[in-house]
DNA sequence: AGCACGCCGACT
DNA sequence: GTCGGCGTGCTC
């Protein structure tokens, strides 16, 4: 950090504080900070941003809460008869420094949790236990007893024991010393009942069982730069260089090399002795990845969601120390703990995994840009197909937008053609698949070609819906209102939200005449896959078959080298990989998520389509895609066809901007669930009532409504949306009216602020 | 969220 | 007479 930048982060962070009260908030949904009294003991120990156990409630019991305050007098309006006091402080130093508590107080209001519940959600579960840690107790000599000691008169292994103990340079625990002077721990205990010696206890770490350690990259030098790749990195070089806030959205087609921009951007902060954070989608988080960055800065840190506490824990204590350059990592990794960032880095920004669906349900581009904003760094956005939101904000001008619109070594961009469906006729001897005559013709001649094929179908399982054909019974799942999935390999029909199975029906439970299996899922996709090319190898990637650890890797390591002729599978393939013998990309089905009652569909729809069709073309030799689908005419596939993000994003812009959706306007998402359907109901139809009494001009309240998903785990849901044209509006009702709410009974209600989802 | 206090039914 | 049901309201 340069020095005027680090005073300005000291001045506008002050954590020096010292006084007799402390506020502190807790994990709960109570959006209050509480003042608690620092025991003399505790003072100058206790640091805002440690972690304390507090007594709470009429029965003292401990609770944790996070120190957020430290001064003179109890928060206002507190009577200080009614102050208790801290009973320990439990992070020294602390774990959360003075910027991530304004981030955190932020997060709290924006989304409309409790300060604490945000804080809770920063620090990992392994960093809160401590993971890899033991709790140990030393011994300590006295001064007062090594000035004392010529003049002391004790039994021979007392002296023994006591020498060692003064000789020793580190602390020793009892049974050290006992090794040390080849005695049992009776002579110490002795001397420590004289009062001669004292105990401390210290947390350390657990000594390392080493694993195998990743052998070190050799670092690699930064590939040549394309022009384009250049006039982005001289547009940001200022505020890389810098030290003030400033976003960039990087508009760059599949192919096209953002990846090498972003390690450029890390290596310029990086060679100013400051870390990166880069955000990727959990689901691109695979060794090629993680390879990449490794290859070029040494120190990194890689946070998946499938490493250990102690894993994490340690990352986190590196990242904290400074030990670390450039931190990856999925949507939680926008809380690292460095202390000194010089730039957050969002991949893919528009996916929707970088919201968090549980409290505090927090966008974590949303995050990064604020954190970013606060500490005065910037932010690169990158994606081909950016969200909504992102583009509007690069046309206002809040971001700067970079373009790469063309792929690296002028690969042209590949040729997509659409089948339509409406005209595919099922075959003499055939029944109607997942692969029409085109899309068969076109992967025999890829394959003749010896190239490799990749077929997406975003649904798993054999068949996709049973049901019934004389009377339209459709099996459902007990629990949830969804559709069962046929799972032909394990002769389970299963439910893909409650993992509930059971065995697949032979005749309708309604009127008990027959039932229809039908539907295409990857499963049954692998079967004719299979069957249609019995010369080839086939492979199918989803989340049925890649459940063992590894077996992902296994497999897009074995299609990298060409033992596998086709691979298929749902998003798992769509998402950054790099195959350069890929010539022929099949979307099976462009239009299941295209009709799903959300406005996103039409966006994520084109999203997936893009992504996916750049997997081909990566290499020498030009690619193909095809595109199945019932609705050749909507623009979300049109667009696709054309490689034309910027004639998608006009009309469907156009289209937001006539509903006052996203990101013309802001929505906040309440949804009521409980076990008891008319309870429910009853319970948001007055809430919904008292919100349309509240709300200002502009606010629009939608509902309330079952949801799409009006059953999941026995669980009835209903929803209700307000819409503005800004968030403050519904910020300012949200804390009017939440603190006041009653649930009644088994009602919840879970609060989603800019909800990805409306299912 | 917990967890206490509170006020009404079926039991030793 | 009490044990306990979970509605309501508070937590410095």
């Amino acid at each position: 950090m340069t020095p005027v930048n680090a005073k300005r982060q000291a001045a506008m962070f002050a954590t020096e504080a010292d006084g007799p009260y402390a506020g502190i908030v807790l994990n709960r949904p109570v959006d209050q900070v509480f003042s608690y009294r620092v025991p003399k003991s505790m003072q100058g120990r206790l640091k805002v941003g440690a972690r304390v156990r507090v007594p709470l409630g009429r029965g003292n019991t401990p609770a944790v809460g996070y120190c957020v305050t430290i001064g003179v007098d109890p928060e206002d309006g507190v009577e200080p008869d009614r102050v208790k006091d801290i009973l320990e402080v439990m992070d020294d130093p602390p774990l959360i420094d003075a910027p991530m508590l304004e981030l955190t107080r932020w997060m709290g209001s924006y989304y409309a949790c409790s300060w604490g519940q945000a804080l809770d959600a920063v620090v990992p579960a392994g960093v809160k236990k401590a993971a890899g840690t033991l709790m140990r107790t030393f011994l300590i000599v006295p001064e007062e007893t090594k000035l004392a000691r010529e003049t002391l008169q004790l039994p021979p292994k007392q002296a023994e024991a006591l020498a060692v103990l003064c000789r020793s340079n580190e602390l020793l625990t009892l049974d050290d010393a006992c090794r040390l002077a080849r005695c049992a721990p009776g002579p110490i205990t002795a001397l420590k009942q004289k009062g001669l010696l004292h105990t401390v206890k210290r947390r350390t770490d657990k000594p390392l069982v080493d694993r195998v350690k990743d052998e070190p990259e050799a670092v690699r030098a930064p590939l040549d730069l394309t022009d384009e790749q250049r006039v982005v990195l001289d547009t940001m070089a200022p505020a890389l260089d810098g030290d003030g806030f400033a976003a960039f959205l990087l508009h760059g087609v599949t192919g096209s090399g953002k990846t090498e921009v972003y390690l450029s951007a890390i290596e310029r902060v990086v060679a100013r002795g400051r870390e990166a954070i880069v955000l990727v989608p959990e689901i691109s988080l695979t060794p090629q990845t993680i390879r990449r960055f490794k290859r070029r800065f040494p120190k990194i840190a890689v946070l998946h969601s499938h490493l250990s506490d102690v894993e994490r824990h340690r990352h986190w204590r590196a990242i904290a120390a400074g030990e670390v350059q450039v931190v990856v990592g999925a949507r939680s990794a926008v809380f690292a703990p460095a202390r000194n960032l010089g730039l957050i880095v969002i991949d893919e920004e528009h996916e929707s995994t970088f919201k968090q669906e549980s409290i505090p349900r927090y966008h974590a581009r949303d995050v990064a840009i604020v954190r970013a904003q606060k500490l005065g760094v910037p932010v690169l956005l990158g994606s081909a197909t950016p969200a909504m939101e992102s583009w509007r904000n690069a046309e206002s001008g809040r971001y700067t937008k970079l373009t790469l619109s063309k792929r690296v070594a002028e690969r042209p961009m590949p040729e997509v053609g659409l089948i339509d469906l409406r005209n595919e006729k099922p075959e003499r001897g055939h029944a109607l698949g997942g692969l029409s005559a085109p899309l068969r013709l076109a992967m025999r001649e890829a394959l003749d070609d010896r190239g490799q094929v990749m077929l997406l179908l975003n649904r798993r399982g054999f068949h996709t819906f049973i049901l019934c054909p004389k009377c339209g019974y459709i099996v459902k799942c007990d629990a949830c209102d969804v559709a069962l999935t046929h799972h032909k390999g394990r002769k389970r029909a299963m439910c893909h939200t409650c993992d509930a199975e059971r065995d697949p029906p032979e005749f309708c439970p309604s009127c008990r005449t027959g039932l229809h299996y039908g539907g295409v899922g990857t499963e049954r996709l692998e079967r004719e896959v299979r069957a249609a090319f019995p010369d080839a190898v086939v492979r199918r990637m989803d989340s049925d078959t890649m459940r063992s650890p590894g077996s992902h890797e296994q497999v897009l390591k074995a299609f990298k080298n060409g033992e596998v002729n086709i691979l298929l599978g749902t998003q798992m393939i769509a998402k950054g990989l790099d195959f350069p013998d890929v010539t022929l990309v099949g979307v099976v089905n462009a239009d299941t998520s295209l009709h799903l009652p959300d406005f996103r569909a039409a966006e994520r729809t084109f999203q997936l389509v893009a992504q996916v069709a750049g997997r081909t073309g990566r290499g020498d030799r030009p690619g193909k895609v095809l595109v199945q689908t019932f609705c050749p005419d909507e623009p979300a596939i049109l667009r696709a066809r054309e490689h034309d993000y910027l004639g998608f994003v006009r009309h469907e812009l156009e289209r937001r901007r006539e509903h006052r959706l996203p990101p013309f306007g802001r929505i906040v998402r309440l949804i009521a669930r409980g076990p008891n359907e008319s309870e429910v109901r009853r319970f948001l139809d007055g809430l919904a009532s008292i919100l349309k009494s509240l709300a200002p001009d502009g606010v629009v309240l939608l509902g309330p409504s079952p949801a799409p998903v009006m059953k999941i785990k026995n669980l009835f849901r209903y929803h209700l949306r307000l819409q503005a044209p800004t968030a403050r509006p519904l910020q300012e009702m949200l804390h009017q009216i939440l603190p006041t709410v009653v649930l009644p009974g088994e009602v919840e209600l879970a609060v989603d602020v800019d909800p990805v989802s409306l299912l």
